[in-house]
DNA sequence: ATTGACCCTCACGTTACGTTACACTTTATA
DNA sequence: TATAAAGTGTAACGTAACGTGAGGGTCAAT
């Protein structure tokens, strides 16, 4: 069952150029490579195309697309289950846009008011401002490495670092000095080092995603069973107890 | 009520710099402009975003957006109907993913087979080939105008030439010689313009979307009531009598 | 043996902004 | 009213994900 690009291509409606594109930057190799520099196609390449695809269709950079697939801890079942919730989440916005539309249409009519908020809903995807962040913890270092390639080797390992000190102390109080301390750092690494700047709100806000939101559960207590829990009612303290 | 450019950007969720190229290519120019070159926007100017924001969200490009928007014969309502319809199909290719996923889920699992082309239900865009040429023809010049801006002035006129031609036959019967010359030029037209070779097959089912797909229709029928109808019947003898 | 449909590798072009850099304006505050 | 903070302006180069030829091999069928 080998397929040659264009098989490939066409069955999956997309150009042949992309696929040397895919093969040039990594993300698809073709399982076998003929010495006339044929490419084919196998069974297995066709299922990354179809995890490619998925990630794609969601606007996932290709750069972080090839570092999640290849990283060892990937699971195709847990991702595909994240696309779901990720496509549904796509369709929710899709049908407050045509909501708007239907808005405008009877607000153009004249017979409805409408506010300029209303006129953009479903447009706003900045809506969730921790997508952001969900696609970095989604495979931790896998998305750090995409970004400036070298230091960031040291900078994904000072982040499992500051995971693996906090999961020591889940066991402590989330208010205990030495959980403060840690804490403190994962602040100021978060802010030296996702060149977003974290107001004590908006860590806040993070820390209850960490809980709220499961792909950031699942992620965060591979480090260690509730970490997850711990963490936020860590930053949730830390936050409350800053605002000199 | 003008309102500056990052509040226009933080109401609807696009960063400074997009305004600022919407206003370098000319498709958002603000309506007052200070003589200390502050950009200060309108109600109108957030209709007109409004509008801009639904087409891209439908992968339209700008240059097209542009066009389209500035041409005398849009219409607001017709085009936000359109989107509905678009956002619709959207909605539901993403249906079809989840579907994907979910047989996929189950595929893995060994609870189910799948076939090759199951395995890319709803990534196939090119699945609905006419979409493109959809777009042709919702403001028939407008997009051809994008391309390559200057023989295609003259395309466009020969495309206008042929439907005018056609208009003219409305009353004679589709079989009819002078019909047939005048849909063979259309044939060789689309083949040698659209880059897209069209098999019979196609033309012909090209011929159909012209009176099942309202968006065709309307836009034909511009040039004569009934075009669509009487080029549909044309196209399916054509096609049915070259088949060597 | 030939031909038409595919395939390859450059390599430059394109779209829709992102991202500094640097200077000027406006607004909030002391 | 001075001064800082926040916002705004114009360059101008960078980037992602391919598109689009150019020029030249390869393969399968006739």
């Amino acid at each position: 069952m080998k397929m040659k690009v264009k098989e490939v291509a066409d069955l999956v409606g997309i150009s042949v150029r992309t696929l040397h594109h895919y093969d040039a930057i990594g993300l698809l190799t073709p399982e076998e490579t003929t010495d006339t520099g044929y490419r084919y196609y196998s069974e297995r390449n066709l299922e990354t195309l179809q995890q490619i695809l998925f990630f794609r269709e969601l606007e996932f950079p290709l750069k972080e697309i090839k570092n999640i697939l290849s990283e060892p801890s990937f699971d195709r079942q847990q991702a595909l289950q994240l696309h779901r919730k990720l496509l549904l989440e796509k369709r929710e916005r899709i049908d407050q846009m045509i909501a708007t539309i239907d808005k405008t249409t009877q607000y153009i009519k004249g017979e409805r008011d409408m506010s300029n908020e209303e006129k953009f809903q479903g447009f706003n995807f900045n809506h969730n401002p921790y997508e952001e962040e969900a696609r970095k913890l989604w495979g931790a270092k896998a998305v750090e490495q995409s970004n400036t390639a070298f230091e960031n080797k040291a900078v994904g390992e000072k982040m499992n670092d500051i995971y693996r000190k906090l999961a020591h102390l889940t066991n402590t109080p989330p208010e205990s000095a030495e959980a403060q301390t840690a804490i403190t750092e994962w602040y100021e690494f978060l802010n030296t080092h996702t060149g977003h700047h974290y107001t004590l709100e908006a860590f806040k806000g993070l820390g209850h995603m960490y809980i709220a939101d499961e792909r950031f559960t699942t992620n965060i207590d591979q480090f260690g069973a509730g970490l997850a829990q711990f963490m936020s009612e860590a930053m949730t303290f830390f936050a409350d107890h800053n605002k000199n």
